[in-house]
DNA sequence: CTCCGTATACTCGTAACCGAATATACGTGA
DNA sequence: TCACGTATATTCGGTTACGAGTATACGGAG
């Protein structure tokens, strides 16, 4: 048997979620996911569906049982579940659900430069996000509306919650933001504006620990360096928005 | 000038934004990220790195000004931030923040398949979960006291308080969750417990509009099949636990 | 009856990611 | 002074993801 690695990757784990119900040849498992509203949370592409089966196979979590032809179409293999496959679903499931995973969120990553844009326009920036996310709540909220009137269980509908709870919570954390900058009590807001409009950092943050200890990381061991970064002849060209951020440590 | 493409990769927009400050060769680069705590909200992978870098000298956000070395280290090549890297930056960050980007988060993929679980043991799993949850919550807490303790602006904390909004935002959730499951409140208990002790799926259900719509999408055209899945010769094995979902359209 | 858009079903070539390896140099402890 | 662990700095080979292409078949409209 193949060296079995552990299985984490949520087309997989959907595969054999899918087989629990009996074999099945792999586009008719993406159909069933996308029927059952799956692709929603997790991401189907056919692209990937048949080397994640294919995989399942090697590593033993599946089996081919057969292939079965119509006409001149593609043959299409039929797969079953095995009882490995069963062990490292229930296994992964646990763990996904036990254990937080270290993710890295697209948005929380544009905040964490989001310094390169002036004050003013992230406020109307903010903005248009929040209206697009209040339709995906107005929407999500209609599918679990529907959903409960068709009787379908709640133990079906986990995922489609959850999400909505993080969406509301995203969209509340906008508002307050919004607040700040619209009512000016985000703190440092003049040196931020400022910040944009002269190009220079300003004076009073320059001898602040931090900001000091990021100027100690720039100049590393001047035996091995060129000559320091951002000495050029374009004054103000140095500690421009977008750097000059906090050096304290964080645990992971 | 190579064919350019929409840069949408954060280490690529954090290479950028740290090279604002001034020309690094790509380890000092990746040096200043984590020396500011970026590493939390963007994965920094050295592997990636040069590549990435590569790609953005290729679109040409970024040109390379010179090689130096020092004894026989590898060499190093300095890059500086080209005009249109910096507005590429610029446009992508506000995109980014004003468009909420379709993701598939780890724990959103578990839950639309924790029906494979006894709920019984899902509260025990939620409840682990909930405890690292609750011990990130007071870690990153602690490191928003100490950035305000050594005056960091709150521009360079964005992204940890949004992502502590949203770790909050989960522990209520699964707090709700583990309540509702705890006191009985949660709905159709009776039949997941039922589901997992006999492995067949409530006849009362079975009825339901989307039980039989799911029934529909196994049955395909039946000319171009194999015997339906799930017809063997285990009874019960056809309706496990882990299928028999919904079939509530979403939109996306 | 014919034609065309769509459904069914699968695959390939390319790009991206990254763990681990490589090589030199420095600093500290014995 | 020497040795070793760690820092500095880059690269390679393997793996994964997937957009777009391919081919056959069906159903509806004209």
């Amino acid at each position: 048997m193949a060296r079995r690695r552990k299985l984490t990757n949520p087309l997989g784990l959907a595969v054999l979620a899918m087989l629990m119900g009996g074999p099945m040849h792999p586009y008719q498992i993406a159909r069933l996911l996308k029927h059952r509203g799956k692709d929603d949370s997790i991401k189907i592409r056919y692209g990937s569906l048949y080397t994640v089966v294919q995989n399942l196979e090697r590593q033993g979590f599946v089996e081919a049982e057969g292939t079965v032809r119509a006409g001149h179409r593609p043959e299409r293999t039929v797969y079953r579940l095995t009882d490995d496959g069963r062990r490292e679903l229930e296994d992964r499931i646990r763990e996904l659900i036990s254990e937080p995973v270290k993710e890295y969120p697209i948005f929380t990553s544009a905040l964490s430069l989001v310094a390169v844009i002036h004050p003013d326009e992230l406020a109307g920036l903010l903005a248009e996000r929040l209206q697009v996310l209040e339709i995906e709540i107005a929407a999500t909220t209609g599918v679990v509306d529907h959903a409960v009137a068709h009787r379908l269980p709640r133990l079906f509908l986990l995922e489609t919650e959850h999400g909505l709870a993080m969406k509301r919570a995203e969209a509340e954390w906008v508002r307050g933001l919004m607040r700040e900058l619209a009512d000016g009590t985000f703190p440092d807001l003049k040196f931020w504006r400022a910040w944009h409009e002269t190009g220079e950092f300003p004076g009073e943050l320059a001898d602040t620990d931090w900001a000091q200890a990021d100027q100690a990381v720039l100049i590393q061991r001047e035996a091995y360096h060129a000559p320091p970064p951002g000495r050029t002849d374009r004054p103000g060209e140095a500690e421009q928005p977008g750097q000059a951020e906090r050096e304290v440590d964080e645990t992971d």
